[in-house]
RNA sequence: GCCCGGGUGGUGUAGUCCGGCCCAACAUGAGGGCCUGUCGAGCCCUCGCCCCGGGUUCAAAUCCCGGCCCGGGCGCCA
C-alpha cells in the first residue's frame, strides 16, 4: 500500500540500484540517477550511474544499441540527471554480476563543468569547499552515509523512548529573556521587541513535568552565540532533551546508558552497509558506564596539572581523563556552584546531583536531579545573581504542585561525531552554522 | 578573543626558507582524438592558476607593510 501510494507520487516509476540482482537477467528495468563517471573505451562505453542506494553500470556495446543512443551517451557531462530504460544482463565481468544494456537515456537535466568538487573522491577537498557547495559534497556516498546514520539515530532515539513512554513535545525557540545565564544569546527582533534564540529547551521541558506530562522528549535545534572556533562546538546545534518526574539523576543517568546502547545496536544492525562506506567497525558499549565523581576526576588529571576543588575542568584535564578511563563514562557529583541554578544539591549543598555523559574527552550530554522546591530554587537563582521576577514563567509552575524530577539533553551531533569518529562535528552537521558560516 | 600556520588552474598539492633556473610543476578535471570489458581505465593533443592593495628591487608566487579570507590549537561555552 505505501509502495503503491509511494510510487503514484513519483514523476514515473523506476527502481533504486540496490533492487536489482543478476537473477533479474533479461527484464526491463527503469533507472533514475547522476551520472558519476563516463567510461568511453571507443566501440563500449560505461556509464557508471549513481542513485541514493549506491552505483548500477551502464554498458553500451557499440554494436547492441541504437547508434543514436550510443552517440549522445557518450558525450553526457558527469553528474547530470538521467532516466535509463534497459535490459538487465546478468554479466560476471560486470561490478555485482550484472549490468544494464539501455534502450533509451533520457537526459532530465544537464550538469554544467567542471564540478566544483569531485564526487569521485580522487581528489580530495577542504570543509570549506566542499560546505560551499554542499549539494554536491553530499553526493559523495562517504558524506550521504553520515546523514544517513544520523537518521537512524534519530529514529531509535524516538523509537527507544517512545517506549519508554515518553511524550514528545516542541517547545518555543523565539524566547522573551536572557533565561539561564552563562551563554551568550542571539537577539532578535520581535515586532516591537527585543527576543532571544533560545539556549535549550530546559525551562519549557520542566514547567511540562509541573503540567503532569511525567515523561517529556524532545529533539529540536539550540542556539549559542558564543564565539567559539572549534572542532566540536557549532553556534546552531540539536538537542536531544528528556525530563521524567519521580525519579533522580541515577534513574535519568540508567536512562541515557540504556539509551546510548540500544542506539547503537540498532546503527550496527541497520546501517551495516553505511558502516561500510565509512570503514567502521562499532560495537555496542557495555552498560553501565563507569561514573567517577567529579573529585575522583580532578585526581585523574592531577597527573598532568592542578585542578583546585570547585573550578570547572577545562580540555586538557578531560583529554588526561578520557585517556585514562576511555569509552563512555559519567562524571558525577560536580560543585553546585558551577553548575545551573536548577541542578538539584545533595544534602552537602556544595555537591549536586549532576552528571556529564563523556565520551572520551567530549561531553556529550549533561543532566541532574532538579530542583523542584520553589524557596530552594528561587535562593539558586539569585546566587547565581539572576533575577527571580525574570523568571516568574517558570517559577510559577513551582508554586502549585511540582514533582521532583531529573532530566539531561544529549547534543545529537556531539553523539554521532563520537559514534563515526568525526575530527570535525561540522561533518555531522547538514548545513553547519558556526562563527563565521551563515550559508548555504 | 589569543597564539600558530596558510591563501598557487574548477578541485587537491609542489615551488616560497635562500628573489632570477617559474611567460609556474604534478594529479584530477574540461575540450578534442584513438581504443569492445572498463570498474581511480589507458594513450595522444589542447585549455585553465600565483587572494587584494601598496612597497623594496635591474628582477617578486617568493622579501616587507596593510587588508580580506581560511585552517589548527586554546579560550569562551548548563
Amino acid at each position: 500500500m505505501f509502495a503503491i501510494v509511494l510510487k503514484t507520487a513519483q514523476l514515473f516509476s523506476f527502481m533504486r540500484s540496490t533492487e536489482i540482482t543478476p537473477d533479474k537477467d533479461g527484464e526491463q528495468v527503469t533507472l533514475a540517477g547522476w551520472v558519476h563517471e563516463v567510461r568511453d573505451l571507443g566501440g563500449l562505453v560505461f556509464i557508471v550511474l549513481r542513485d541514493r542506494e549506491g552505483f548500477i553500470q551502464i554498458t553500451l556495446p557499440k554494436k547492441a544499441v541504437e547508434r543514436e543512443v550510443f552517440n549522445r551517451a557518450r558525450k553526457i557531462s558527469r553528474e547530470s540527471v538521467i532516466k535509463v530504460e534497459g535490459i538487465v544482463k546478468r554479466e560476471d565481468k560486470a561490478p555485482n554480476g550484472f549490468e544494464i544494456i539501455p534502450k533509451t537515456i533520457e537526459v532530465l537535466n544537464g550538469s554544467s563543468a567542471p564540478l566544483p568538487l569531485e564526487v569521485t573522491e580522487k581528489v580530495p577537498a577542504e570543509l570549506d569547499t566542499r560546505l560551499d557547495n554542499r549539494f554536491m559534497d553530499l553526493r559523495r556516498p562517504k558524506v550521504s552515509a553520515i546523514f544517513r546514520i544520523k537518521s537512524q539515530v534519530v529514529r531509535s532515539i524516538r523509537e527507544f523512548l517512545y517506549e519508554e513512554g515518553f511524550i514528545e513535545v516542541q517547545t518555543p525557540k523565539i524566547v522573551s529573556t536572557a533565561t539561564e545565564g552563562g551563554t551568550e544569546l542571539f537577539p532578535i527582533s520581535y515586532f516591537e521587541r527585543e527576543a532571544f534564540l533560545n539556549q535549550s529547551p530546559q525551562l519549557y521541558k520542566q514547567i511540562l513535568m509541573s503540567a503532569g506530562f511525567e515523561k517529556v522528549l524532545e529533539i529540536g535545534p539550540i542556539f549559542r552565540a558564543e564565539e567559539h572556533n572549534t572542532t566540536r562546538h557549532l553556534n546552531e546545534a540539536t538537542s536531544v532533551d528528556i525530563e521524567m518526574s519521580f525519579t533522580d539523576h541515577e534513574g535519568v543517568m540508567k536512562l541515557l546508558e540504556r539509551l546510548v546502547a540500544k542506539v547503537y545496536a540498532d546503527i550496527i544492525e541497520k546501517c551495516d552497509k553505511f558502516l561500510k562506506i565509512l570503514e567502521i567497525k562499532l560495537e555496542v558499549p557495555e552498560v553501565p558506564f563507569p561514573r567517577i565523581s567529579y573529585s575522583s576526576a580532578i585526581e585523574i588529571a592531577s597527573k598532568s596539572q592542578e585542578i583546585p576543588w570547585g573550578e570547572d575542568l577545562d580540555l586538557q584535564a578531560l583529554k588526561t581523563i578520557g585517556a585514562e578511563i576511555g569509552g563512555f563514562y559519567f562524571i558525577t557529583e560536580w560543585p553546585t556552584k558551577i553548575k545551573p541554578f536548577y541542578v538539584m544539591p545533595f544534602e552537602d549543598e556544595k555537591i549536586s546531583k549532576s552528571f556529564d555523559l563523556m565520551h572520551g574527552y567530549i561531553e556529550l550530554a549533561s543532566g541532574a536531579q532538579r530542583e523542584h522546591r520553589y524557596e530552594k530554587l528561587v535562593e539558586a537563582i539569585k546566587a547565581k545573581g539572576l533575577h527571580p521576577e525574570s523568571f516568574e514563567f517558570y517559577l510559577k509552575a513551582f508554586r502549585y504542585g511540582m514533582p521532583p524530577h531529573a532530566g539531561w539533553g544529549l547534543g545529537l551531533e556531539r553523539f554521532v561525531m563520537a559514534m563515526l569518529d568525526l575530527g570535525n562535528i561540522r561533518e555531522a552537521m547538514i548545513f553547519p552554522r558556526d562563527r563565521v558560516r551563515l550559508s548555504p
